[in-house]
RNA sequence: GGUCCCAUCGUCUAGCGGUUAGGACACCGGCCUUUCACGCCGGUAACAGGGGUUCAAGUCCCCUUGGGAUCACCA
C-alpha cells in the first residue's frame, strides 16, 4: 500500500481564486486525511502569460487559508529537458509524429469543416508521412488511436467515456519546441508519481487524451476526481462581474480564513447537517466521494454569515492582531486610548467582517468627535442632561466600575430619579458615542474607563458647535 | 453545432424504493432588550416535464427541456 500523492497546479497567469482555491482544499484535504504528500506545482511553460506575482499571490493565498504543502512548489519551466525527452521517446516509437502543416492550413480546414457541418479536427495529412522534411518548422502530434473507447472511473462524477474517434492528434510540443499543456500534466503527474488528480470539471473532456498518453508512455494512469464549477449568481462560471473572485481580496475585505475555508469546502459537499468545520473537522470527516456532482453558485451571504459566526467566536486576541491593519489604513491609533482586546470584546458580537469591526472602533479612539447640533438636541433634552449629570456624579463616586457594578449603578440611578434605563442609556450613548447604535452602554464605559466615561459627559454637556 | 457533464426550496444541500421531503443562508413574523446587533422561537419556500420498471419512485431506466464545460501551436 504506498501513500496517496495528490497535487495542485496552478497556472501563475493571476491570482488564487476561489475555484482555484477549493480544488486546492479538497487535495490538501485527502492527503492530509489519507497520511499522504500534497504537492505544488506551477505550470508555467507559457511563458509569455506567467508571472512572478501571480506565483507569489498564489502562494500568498494558500499560507493564509492555511493549505500548506509537502513539496515543490516546482516549476514546469524547469522540466523541458524532461518533456523533450518523453517527446523523443514517443516520436521513435512511432506515437507521435511531425506534422508540417501551418497554423494558417490549418485554420483554413477547421474554418471549411465548420463551415461544411463537419468535426473540426486534425485530418491527419502529416500522419504518415514516413520521412522528415529537412529545414521545415514543424510540430508533434500525438498519433491517438482512431477507433475504440477511452473510459475512465471518475472519483465524482462516476464513470466516463469517450469515443476515440472524437479525439484527434493532439500537439504535444509546439514550432518553437515547447511543450503543451496536455502534454506536460501527463509527464509531471506521471513522474512526481500523482496517485490521484482532483482538478476542475473543465478538464473531464482533456482527460481521454491524458490517459492515451499514460498508456502511450508505459505510466500508470492515476485516479482522476473532477470537482464541479463555481457559479454566479446568473449561473454562469463564476467571474469578476460576480464580485470579488481573488482569495485575497476577502482577506482584505475583512474576511477570515476558517470563514472561507468553511464556506469553499461547503459549496459542493456536506457532512449531513453540519454547517461550520474547521480544518481539523475537515481532515476527518471530508471524503471526495461525497462531493457533489453539480455546479455550485457563489453565495457571498452565507460566506458573510460564516464569517459573522467565526468573529463572533474567535479568540479576541488574535482577532485584535487581525484588526490592526483595517484600523491603520483608517488611519486609527489605538495605542491611545482603551486596550484593543477589551474594545475588540465588545464589537465581536456585531461585526460580519473586520471592516465592519475597525468602523465599530472608531468611535473609542477618535474620542473628539463632533455632536451635530439636531443629534445634540434630540437626545440631549434638558432632562436627559440632568440624568446625564446625575451619571457623572454617581461615576465619579463609584469605585467599582465591573460590568455588574456599572448595571447596579444605573439601576440606583433610575429607580431614584424615577426613569426608565432608556431614558438614561441613549442619552449618555450619544454623549459617549456620537451616535445612536453602539455596544451596550455598560461595555462602553467599561472600556473607555472612568476618566474618559466622564470627560465624554461633560463635553457633550458643555459643547457649543463650532 | 459535435462531444462530455449536470438537474430537490431563491441559494448551499440531506435523502441512497416506503419520510408530514430534513438542515443551513437569505426572507417574513414574534420574543429578548439601554440602541444596533447577537441570541431564541415560529413561518413562507423544492423533488424541471413526460414516459417506463415496481405493490410502492425525489430515489432505478429512457426521452424531452433547461443549465454548464469543452472543441487552440492557452492552461
Amino acid at each position: 500500500m504506498s501513500e496517496v500523492r495528490l497535487r495542485f497546479a496552478p497556472s501563475p497567469t493571476g491570482y488564487l481564486h476561489v475555484g482555484g482555491a477549493r480544488t486546492a482544499l479538497f487535495n490538501w484535504l485527502l492527503a492530509r486525511k489519507e497520511g499522504g504528500k500534497f504537492i505544488l506545482r506551477i505550470e508555467d511553460t507559457d511563458v509569455a502569460r506567467s508571472t512572478q506575482e501571480s506565483v507569489d499571490a498564489i502562494l500568498e493565498g494558500m499560507t493564509w487559508l492555511g493549505l500548506d504543502w509537502d513539496e515543490g512548489p516546482f516549476y514546469q519551466s524547469d522540466n523541458f529537458p524532461l518533456y523533450r525527452e518523453h517527446v523523443e521517446k514517443l516520436l521513435a516509437a512511432g506515437k507521435a509524429y511531425k506534422c508540417y502543416c501551418t497554423p494558417e492550413e490549418l485554420e483554413k480546414k477547421r474554418e471549411l469543416a465548420l463551415a461544411e457541418g463537419r468535426k473540426p479536427k486534425y485530418d491527419g495529412t502529416c500522419r504518415s508521412l514516413t520521412e522528415d522534411v529537412p529545414g521545415a518548422p514543424y510540430v508533434v502530434r500525438f498519433r491517438s488511436p482512431e477507433e475504440g473507447e477511452t473510459a475512465f472511473d471518475d472519483l465524482i462524477k462516476g464513470r466516463i467515456s469517450f469515443q476515440n474517434e472524437e479525439l484527434d492528434d493532439l500537439i504535444i510540443q509546439r514550432t518553437d519546441g515547447t511543450p503543451t499543456y496536455n502534454f506536460t500534466v501527463v509527464i509531471d503527474d506521471a513522474t512526481m508519481g500523482i496517485t490521484t488528480v482532483i482538478r476542475g470539471d473543465d478538464h473531464v473532456n482533456n482527460t481521454p487524451r491524458q490517459i492515451l498518453l499514460y498508456e502511450a508512455l508505459g505510466y500508470p494512469v492515476p485516479k482522476f476526481a473532477h470537482v464541479p464549477m463555481i457559479l454566479g449568481a446568473d449561473k454562469s462560471r463564476l467571474s469578476k462581474r460576480h464580485g470579488a473572485t481573488s482569495v485575497m481580496a476577502y482577506r482584505d475585505m475583512g474576511y477570515l480564513p476558517e470563514a472561507m475555508v468553511n464556506y469553499l469546502v461547503r459549496l459542493g459537499w456536506s457532512y449531513g447537517d453540519e454547517e461550520i468545520f474547521s480544518l481539523d473537522d475537515l481532515i476527518s470527516k471530508f471524503s471526495i466521494e461525497s462531493v457533489g456532482r453539480s455546479a455550485g453558485v457563489f453565495n457571498p451571504d452565507k460566506l458573510l454569515w460564516l464569517n459573522a459566526h467565526y468573529i463572533k467566536t474567535g479568540d479576541p486576541q488574535r482577532l485584535a492582531q487581525l484588526l490592526v491593519p483595517f484600523l491603520e489604513q483608517r488611519g486609527i491609533d489605538h495605542t491611545v486610548g482603551p486596550e484593543l482586546v477589551e474594545v475588540v470584546k465588545t464589537l465581536q458580537d456585531r461585526s460580519r467582517t473586520m471592516l465592519e469591526m475597525a468602523d465599530g472602533t472608531i468611535f473609542y479612539y477618535a474620542g473628539d468627535f463632533d455632536y451635530d447640533e439636531q443629534s445634540l438636541e434630540k437626545f440631549l433634552t434638558p432632562a436627559a442632561r440632568e440624568l446625564c449629570a446625575d451619571l457623572v456624579a454617581r461615576l465619579e463616586q463609584a469605585d467599582d466600575l465591573g460590568h455588574d457594578a456599572i448595571a447596579e449603578l444605573f439601576g440606583a440611578l433610575c429607580s431614584d430619579q424615577g426613569v426608565k434605563m432608556k431614558a438614561v442609556a441613549q442619552p449618555a450613548r450619544y454623549a459617549l458615542t456620537g451616535g445612536s447604535a453602539s455596544p451596550g452602554i455598560y461595555e462602553v464605559i467599561g472600556v473607555l474607563g472612568r476618566d474618559e466615561t466622564v470627560r465624554r459627559l461633560r463635553r457633550a454637556l458643555e459643547f457649543k458647535k463650532g
